[in-house]
DNA sequence: ATGTGTTGTGCAATCGATTGCAAATATTCT
DNA sequence: AGAATATTTGCAATCGATTGCACAACACAT
């Protein structure tokens, strides 16, 4: 039974083999001090390696240099169709770098949320990546207090205490109104999201300051869905529907507008016929529904890219001033609009 | 300027404030050992770890032991809709034994999958996940040949080198193929996917062999995309749709099925009526497509689960055989199909 | 009192790479 | 030639935790 261990050749058996010193093979084979090491000597080290098979061992170099090109990346939900994106672009944004991520699914409520960040500390990340923010969150005061360079991405607080990259919420659902009401329509509700996350707060401040600006003082006109879920959607949308006569509704996601579908169809409404529904995120396959579904699209690939560009520059100089970084969204026509009769 | 370093206690602080000796400290903090030190000793020093706010370094630790509880997980591509439930699965599971996820994507092709094994090997994975399997896959073969304990999820090779997990791809082509023939079909076509994915080629022979068991030798109409996407799958489907007379398609997976309700659309197919079709995977949202896609249930976040489980299982107990497991599909019955006319 | 066990703690080596400093050698300049 | 400088290389400490081994302290039986 051969031992694992043993197989690996360390940086001192490919220093025997080039006939040098430990410390001159590191140098040889780091890139950054190659040139420090006469270009035969690194050759013959480089060929030692290459011929033994070494690979170094990126723990011992962390435990030395205290940095891990690590990243904690902290999301409530990772088969949500949004958070696929995001992780996307983080995960290639990182790897451009030269960084990895390290992935801690935090479930929906912060329970445990606390004790993830924990042990992505013990594993002394560089960094950490939290799509989870809530307003306030106790999970950033312990990332910000342990010195942690910590960026935010889709959902941020409203104060700036770290940076954050988001799409412009506010705008987004300001274009959805102006949509609608230039479609004819002077009754629109608002389908919220949750009020605590900041994407649910902003798209309702976004949506009311449209319809003040469009002069259609209906503010009222706002239900708040539990979660971003269908079924949370569906039960919303009933209520909405049912206390309030509107000829279109504007939802803070596309989640909770197929729940709207849902409770039309209920209620034997048609879309757009009877009601125009715009959603919030272009999420795959809304093209495809029945009507397929006019949107708010946010580039979350994008974003997830900005955030991880965002971290390696502040983890690679120190000291820097939060910043955040807005995404311009933008509205795509589909079916499920028309002007009211 | 404070040195994030110099804030951060180690073992021997801890041992100091506590009065003992590091290796005390170092076996009353860790629960598998602590039985080894005086209770008294051993709360004396939990105390003082709470107090300094001590963190233990799993980088040292790691060096030290030679295990890092650290999985890497490779996939082709997080934002596509099956791998978001996959990649929950597995980091729930790992999650569960006390594992981590490191997290690489390795895009459609394999050119830059060897590098991305070759870091996660330098960071010590304790072992490895790969939904990119295709056949005799080489970088299953470098995972091998260094000794890493490695599952195969999703797609699977045939040949029995590495423990894998997928879904019973064969039995879920019998069961679309014997829902549509029990519907009266007896014209039917397979869209399938990339023929060098397990997936691929098992669910096409899984057709074939369907359709045969029903006498209905018609295996021919078979048409390969060239990938798992709405484009390649109208594409696919148009020439399907050109070259044989069909009444019912039964694809490879739903992105490929919803490119077929496109071809239909633009011959002026209406679906069910004039083409029943059915997809496979069960993808979010395509309850939500007009008509509601009749499709293969496949768990995938249960399928992650099971290899993470059967990973830790292989690391901790070394020298097991290989082991396949295979999760049964489920027709789920929706709008899609109806009996010919 | 002696021997036998048991329990708890300390000692020091170890994992593998990095890097400040010093020393040795080579190169250039006067 | 001799001095000054530049280039290479080696030395050894360091990062922080784990663990085999030895030994001390104590209990208990003979």
């Amino acid at each position: 039974m051969t031992d694992v261990r043993s197989a690996q050749p360390n940086l001192q058996a490919v220093a025997d083999a080039a006939g040098v010193h430990r410390s001159t093979a590191s140098r040889a084979l780091n890139p950054a001090t190659r040139h420090l090491v006469a270009s035969d000597v690194a050759q013959r080290i480089a060929e030692a390696a290459r011929r033994l098979g070494y690979r170094r061992d990126a723990l011992a170099a962390s435990l030395r240099t205290g940095r891990t090109r690590l990243i904690g990346v902290v999301l409530p939900d990772i088969a949500n169709p949004v958070f696929g994106p995001i992780l996307r672009g983080v995960e290639s944004g990182l790897a451009e770098a030269g960084y990895s991520a390290l992935l801690a699914n935090a479930g929906a409520g912060g329970e445990d949320a606390m004790r993830l960040i924990e042990e992505l500390m013990e594993r002394r990340v560089d960094g950490l990546i939290l799509a989870t923010a809530r307003q306030d969150d106790p999970v950033l005061s312990a990332c910000l207090e342990a010195g942690t360079p910590t960026v935010l991405v889709n959902r941020a607080e409203e104060r700036a205490r770290a940076s954050a990259v988001v799409s412009d919420d506010h705008a987004g659902m300001v274009l959805a109104v102006e949509h609608l009401a230039s479609l004819g329509h002077r009754r629109i509700g608002h389908l919220g999201g949750p009020q605590d996350l900041s994407t649910g707060a902003l798209r309702r401040a976004g949506f009311v300051a449209a319809l003040r600006a469009k002069g259609l003082a209906d503010e009222n006109a706002c239900v708040a869905a539990a979660s971003y879920t269908r079924e949370a959607g569906q039960t919303a949308a009933e209520e909405l529907l049912a206390r309030f006569d509107v000829t279109a509704i504007a939802a803070a996601n596309d989640l909770l507008a197929l729940g709207a579908y849902r409770a039309c169809a209920a209620r034997g409404l048609r879309i757009p016929q009877d009601v125009s529904i715009v959603g919030h995120n272009d999420m795959p396959l809304v093209d495809m529904v029945e009507p397929p579904l006019t949107t708010i699209r946010i580039s979350h690939v994008a974003m997830g890219q900005e955030a991880a560009r965002l971290l390696v520059r502040e983890i690679e100089t120190p000291g820097s001033k939060p910043e955040r970084i807005v995404t311009p969204p933008e509205l795509v026509l589909r079916g499920s609009t028309m002007a009211p009769r």
